[in-house]
DNA sequence: GCCAACGTTGGC
DNA sequence: GCCAACGTTGGC
């Protein structure tokens, strides 16, 4: 079992989306690196920290469960679509998603500047500076840490 | 809105 | 294959 972090900017698809919509698409990933971590490493059951960028208060705001494995994100096939890659087609597709199930919220949101306040999230990729991923494992040690800062 | 950091593109 | 230019991410 593993954990990891997903980021998404709550004025395109926030915490609340998810809780609204039970279970969604992980759609619109557009990097590499994430993309080999959706397409090769999530599995179902896997849990991930939901988290809120590019806004007023970056921060960890609930918990989701990784409820289907990696498939073609169709986004990437759909000239309508903002995700739309003409570089990927059915036959060999370059785009992935996952599906995940909302969880939980946090009880109450733990902001970025207090988790880099942190030693013990020293090497969580989101708190190094100049980070881009969107999507990053995160350790069962740091998993636990963070759950305790909750409460 | 600014801008540092980063990933991608494309000329050579 | 190098690397400068460019576009994007994302905190502040």
């Amino acid at each position: 079992m593993n954990y990891w972090l997903m980021k998404s900017e709550p004025d395109v698809y926030s915490i609340d989306d998810l809780e609204r919509a039970g279970v969604d698409h992980w759609e619109g990933v557009r990097n590499y690196q994430a993309r080999n971590m959706l397409r090769d490493a999530m599995k179902a059951g896997d849990l991930a920290f939901f988290y809120h960028s590019n806004c007023k208060t970056p921060a960890i705001v609930g918990i989701m469960e990784i409820v289907r494995e990696g498939y073609p994100d169709p986004t990437a096939f759909d000239p309508a679509s903002k995700y739309y890659d003409p570089k990927s087609d059915p036959a060999r597709p370059r785009w992935y998603m996952v599906d995940v199930k909302y969880v939980r919220h946090l009880e109450r949101p733990l902001p970025l500047a207090e988790l880099k306040r942190h030693p013990e999230l020293a090497d969580l990729p989101l708190v190094r500076r100049g980070n881009r991923l969107s999507i990053m494992p995160v350790t069962p040690a740091q998993w636990a840490f963070i759950l305790g800062l909750e409460g």
